[in-house]
DNA sequence: GCCTGTGAAGGCATTCACAGCA
DNA sequence: TGCTGTGAATGCCTTCACAGGC
């Protein structure tokens, strides 16, 4: 359930000293209606206290709980560009499970600098890496003429999730998950709702 | 509709000789079903032939159409770090009707640089140059720090569609569009598909 | 009294299955 | 014959409304 996900969002941004919150301003950060939040956070358990609301640190901790963000993913990024470079330097994926083991270009120019605490290593050893770390999730960040070439290295490699920034359709097989992040297929359905907007409001 | 986009994402990478495609090999490249396919696509009206297929170019057009592409949309980015970067030099939103006017940054070192045929300005800008180019759409690439602001910035210029690659939650007036893309959350649903697959395989 | 948890109702999206046309 | 377009059926998600506990 992608919008567990944003009601942790919501939940970290609030100020360090609310304690409790209520369905009705959990939801309004959320952009949800408040019925829609109970209902999803209903299928955790039952962690709020009628009357009052949610406890908001017991609630963040069982969304983690059920999102997987307790355990350890190890994961790895191939591409190096400016993409690739703010995806590496993000800080936001830490202290949610989530910890970058290798990054990788096929650019000889590229390999061997540092990102952060990580060398650059050439696309040879991905596969290894992803064995060594026993990786499971692979971000592409490459151009995409590229992107297609490093998912079958991944998938080869045994990752199960691919993340993918660059802008083409992956074949992968059936047991890999696939995500897309389009920048221009987000203009666009942006652009969609302005076309409609202007069209009702003249 | 959010497929459409992806429709014509497929349709473009069809290799250049392709003039016809079924439903069903469409279906495939885009990983839906082809009876999901036709039934969107018959929203657009009838552009396919029985007993043939659809006409790729037609297709392509009618898409475009339809979801507003055959416009021009001039549209800022916001935060000029690595991504900000790599969405402004992205390629792939023209031809498309989307137009970058403007890119801009707070930091002073920054602002002046060349990015493309662009020069950094700073924000104390940001509003002249959204009217005055009218652009409709705001790209926020910045720190979450400074997301917030920014977003309220573009909102009062007139903006009226806000793309948020910073991992924060806006707050904007009603009549203000907003789309998250956040690498975080992104994961985190990754991660929730491994953590229960893996429940269930051992 | 207040706010959560949840059956019931309603609406939306998907799938099925086939009529209809090239 | 082959493939699209589409009513009908199905399933899912959302919303409503209120019972139930603090």
């Amino acid at each position: 359930m992608p919008r567990l996900s944003l009601y942790l969002r919501c939940l970290e941004e609030l100020p360090p000293g609310v304690e409790r919150i209520s369905s009705e301003a959990l939801a309004e950060l959320a952009g949800v209606t408040s019925a829609k939040l109970r209902k999803d956070l209903s299928y955790l358990g039952s962690y709020g206290v009628r009357g009052v609301g949610y406890h908001t640190e017991h609630l963040g901790y069982q969304i983690r709980r059920e999102l997987g963000l307790t355990g350890d993913w190890p994961l790895v990024i191939v591409g190096m560009g400016n993409l690739g470079h703010a995806l590496a330097r993000y800080e936001g994926f830490r202290g949610q499970g989530f910890r970058l083991v290798g990054v990788f270009d096929d650019d000889p120019a590229k390999v061997g600098g540092r990102v952060g605490h990580l060398v650059v290593e050439p696309l040879e050893t991905l596969a290894a890496a992803v064995q060594e770390h026993g990786a499971r999730i692979g971000v592409i960040a490459t151009p995409p003429q590229a992107a297609q070439a490093v998912a079958e290295m991944l998938a080869a490699a045994g990752v199960a999730s691919i993340l993918n920034f660059s802008p083409t359709v992956l074949r992968v097989p059936a047991h890999v998950h696939v995500r897309r992040v389009d920048f221009s297929s987000e203009l666009q359905v942006l652009a969609c709702y302005l076309h409609r907007g202007a069209a009702s409001a003249g």
